[in-house]
DNA sequence: CAGTGAGCGAGCTTCCGCTTGACTT
């Protein structure tokens, strides 16, 4: 039965032309396109690579790669080996980009193609026509390219494999370093030190609020005064000299403006909007973008280019009149600017303009909107506005004006649909219509401010905006951003979280009735939403390499590797003497680095131990952060505690680190036994009998009472007998508990649900048990499913 | 989901850039 269903494909003969692509879907997309005489077929990417485990580059012989077949890759080789066998041509369709003239050349010879037997085709967008096209031009495989990409790969391996291991001797175990990670932990360490450097300045912002009459209402007006005072008593003086003046309009003026739309995603303003709208991590925008390309909803999502294709933008067209009318067209052809961009595809973009909605999921659903509307918008016309600015004379100065401003939208073009958002979280919303006013006219004031405001450093880097960073100075590529940073917090370089701001006082001075009143008010400062921070690790290993390896680290670094490719591109250079004149000087380097640098700890000296005379320093060890008291060469040991979460090598003072020595420490007994406060991963506790009790947050670890102790622990014991529905005798370990979300199973240190339709009151112990056998197994397949690739890092 | 709370003897770790699937009788 089964050897009859299968013959059907046994059978079939053999395709005369075999087409390979990097991408199944793609591959999918394509076959529809071509007669039965075309199979289509993909490579899943690159097919062969260095090694896994080893440099596999030929310094001696002129950095001879040797490439092999990784495993995952073994079948899709010979798959494709077999087809090929069977064909007439081949035809390599991979990318136009030096990635994808490598896969070709690379599949060319695992698959042991000869000249005769291949042709090279290209194309940039999966049309019909485009296809149809590319296979009336074939070429043979562009050798130069394939070398250029060969020296990014040696240069890559040669970089990450002899700093890596120099870290792990000179840093820490398991670190690692590359062309790219190294230099986007420096981005955010760099950030932090300029944030953590800031001395904010203040200065006083004056606003007004006149009141202008029409037809007998009244309507607020807002104005400013475009310059601001450096001190409070220059802004006191000026709300004195306003006392009783009379403010007049002096001038009115409108002038039309207009606003053009963005240009249709790419891979990193897809992860920037994605971020900014939806609060997606880049990893996230990815994951939900790579479905809604599998399911043929929209374009591919790794892309650098803003372009559309020209069916894609009669499809806007043909959307855009049918929804808005013909007034709200405009085609336009977008540049790609980023640095190294290398434009193998189209822009991200919906399939079918005409479908509004796609995605299986909410995220998905989410997603596939923001791309329909920044695509369509971006092929509608400007947004047409009128700017008004009103200039507002004081009677007792002729130096200072107010001025007011207003926006009106005449034509609202694609802002009808879409408009860009920004990074900054306090921008002002633009002023909407004023009311009618003319020159000449008297108008009263309501109240006056002069606010203290304080200057702001530059912000910290989020995922997305470091994403536009590493474009804008070409480090990285789309396919890579996502993993780049999910490498970097991985290696606890950086860490993603929010931290809440310092509260500040500010002050406030008001003029109304011709009083001038002042006031102390408070605002929270540098809170911070799922921004960047370097760790210690980060820092230390940061400030390591920019000492030793300048090169590497510089900004431009990877500008000027790529000229030299495109020079070997262009074949006006070989690529084994660009990788020759980069090794030899930068492998002097390690070498010289390994025997003459110390270990490197980022060591801080604090200053001296009052109690010891000893000396104390800030460092990373072995497990993290830690304070060390004394020198290895005394007599007596030196001490060791570990930093807390939020405290780093660079800003904690000798104080502090004192503090950290003072725990655990003993606060009396109870019941016989020990009580003993310390500070662990979340937190002080109370430890006693084994069990561990977290302190209230109002209780000082170093200073809290016995009695004090007694009662917390009396109140988690109350508060666990309230939780507890049943317990066992013969399996203690075995409790069916309260939770936040209803009854559950606790079965040593794992929790399992409860079916529903069962009564948690009255689980016999058999039941119990058949429920963490299944909880178990069930636990078990899917981590296993999951899991395969983090393993090996284990 | 529900609780959590280490300690510095071995061997391994690592790059960037393409791309997703997962043994059979």
């Amino acid at each position: 039965m089964i050897i009859l269903l299968l013959l059907p494909s046994k059978i079939k003969a053999m395709a005369k032309n075999l087409v390979i692509v990097e991408s199944p879907a793609k591959a999918k997309t394509i076959e529809g396109f071509l007669g039965k005489e075309f199979t289509v077929k993909s490579s899943f990417g690159h097919v062969r690579d260095l090694p896994k485990n080893a440099i596999g580059v030929n310094i001696e012989k002129g950095f001879d790669p040797e490439y092999e077949i990784p495993v995952d890759k073994k079948s899709v080789v010979a798959d494709l080996r077999k087809l090929a066998k069977g064909a007439e041509t081949v035809w390599l369709a991979t990318d136009e980009d030096r990635e994808g003239e490598a896969i070709s050349w690379h599949l060319a010879e695992s698959l042991q193609l000869t000249p005769d037997h291949y042709k090279r085709i290209v194309f940039h967008e999966i049309t019909k026509n485009a296809i149809l096209n590319a296979i009336k031009q074939p070429r043979k495989i562009d050798q130069n390219l394939v070398f250029a990409q060969q020296a990014r790969r040696v240069l890559d391996r040669l970089v990450g494999f002899e700093l890596s291991p120099l870290l792990w001797k000179k840093v820490k175990p398991a670190l690692s370093a590359g062309r790219v990670q190294s230099v986007a932990v420096r981005l955010i360490v760099e950030r932090e030190k300029e944030v953590q450097g800031f001395k904010a300045i203040s200065s006083y912002r004056v606003s007004a609020i006149f009141s202008v009459e029409h037809d007998g209402d009244i309507t607020p007006l807002k104005a400013e005064l475009p310059q601001r005072f450096k001190t409070k008593e220059a802004a006191k003086a000026f709300l004195e000299l306003c006392v009783g003046a009379k403010f007049t309009i002096e001038d009115i003026e409108t002038k039309p403006a207009k606003k053009s739309p963005s240009p249709p995603f790419t891979t990193s303003t897809l992860q920037q909007e994605a971020s900014r709208k939806l609060g997606f991590s880049v990893s996230r925008t990815m994951v939900v973008a790579q479905k809604l390309y599998e399911s043929g909803k929209i374009t591919y999502m790794r892309t650098d280019s803003h372009n559309l294709s020209g069916s894609a933008m009669a499809m806007a067209k043909e959307e855009i009149e049918k929804n808005y009318g013909a007034d709200y067209v405009k085609l336009r052809k977008y540049t790609t600017k980023s640095k190294g961009a290398q434009e193998a595809h189209e822009a991200i973009r919906p399939t079918y303009m005409s479908v509004h909605q796609a995605g299986t999921d909410a995220a998905g659903q989410k997603l596939y909107e923001l791309i329909w509307k920044r695509t369509l918008a971006s092929q509608m016309s400007d947004a047409l506005l009128e700017k008004t600015n009103i200039s507002i004379g004081i009677s007792t100065t002729k130096k200072e004006k107010f001025i007011a401003s207003g926006e009106v939208v005449k034509f609202e073009g694609f802002l009808k649909v879409y408009f860009e958002s920004t990074d900054d979280e306090e921008e002002e919303s633009a002023a909407g219509l004023l009311p009618p006013m003319k020159k000449d006219q008297l108008l009263p004031l309501q109240e006056m401010t002069a606010t203290e405001r304080y200057s702001k450093p530059l912000p910290r880097y989020t995922e997305a905006s470091l994403v536009r960073k590493m474009e804008e100075l070409g480090i990285g590529r789309p396919s890579t951003y996502a993993p780049t940073i999910s490498t970097i917090q991985k290696r606890t370089y950086v860490i993603k979280e929010s931290r809440d701001g310092m509260k500040r006082t500010y002050s406030l001075l008001t003029l109304s009735n011709d009083k001038i009143t002042e006031k102390e008010k408070h605002e929270v400062a540098g809170a911070e939403k799922n921004k960047l921070f370097p760790t210690d690790i980060g820092q230390v290993v940061n400030s390591f390499l920019m000492e030793h390896f300048s090169e590497i680290m510089d900004y431009n670094f990877t500008a000027k590797v790529e000229r030299e490719f495109d020079e070997v591109a262009e074949g006006q250079k070989q690529w084994s003497l660009v990788i020759k004149n980069f090794y030899w000087p930068f492998h002097e380097k390690v070498e010289q680095t390994l025997k003459e640098s110390e270990k490197y700890s980022g060591q801080r000296l604090l200053g001296k131990d009052p109690a010891s005379g000893r000396n104390v320093y800030a460092k990373i060890g072995r497990f993290g952060s830690m304070i060390q008291i004394g020198d290895p060469e005394e007599t007596d040991k030196p001490r060791f505690a570990s930093l807390r979460k939020e405290q780093t090598i660079d800003t904690i003072t000798l104080d502090e680190s004192l503090e950290l020595f003072k725990l655990p420490r003993k606060a009396g007994e109870f019941e016989n036994k020990e009580l003993v406060i310390g500070v662990g991963r979340f937190g002080p506790y109370i430890r006693h009998d084994g069990k561990f009790y977290s302190l209230p947050k109002e209780e000082d670890p170093l200073t809290v009472t016995t009695e004090k102790s007694i009662e917390v622990i009396e109140e988690k014991r109350e508060s666990d007998r309230k939780k507890t529905i049943q317990t066992f005798d013969e399996e203690p370990d075995i409790r069916v508990l309260k939770g936040k979300w209803g009854p559950y199973i606790a079965s040593g240190k794992k929790n399992y649900k409860i079916p529903k339709d069962l009564n948690p009151e009255q689980l016999t112990l058999e039941e119990i048990k058949k429920i963490i056998s299944d909880g178990t197994s069930e636990a078990k397949s899917r981590k296993t499913k999951k899991t395969s690739s983090s393993k090996k890092r284990k």
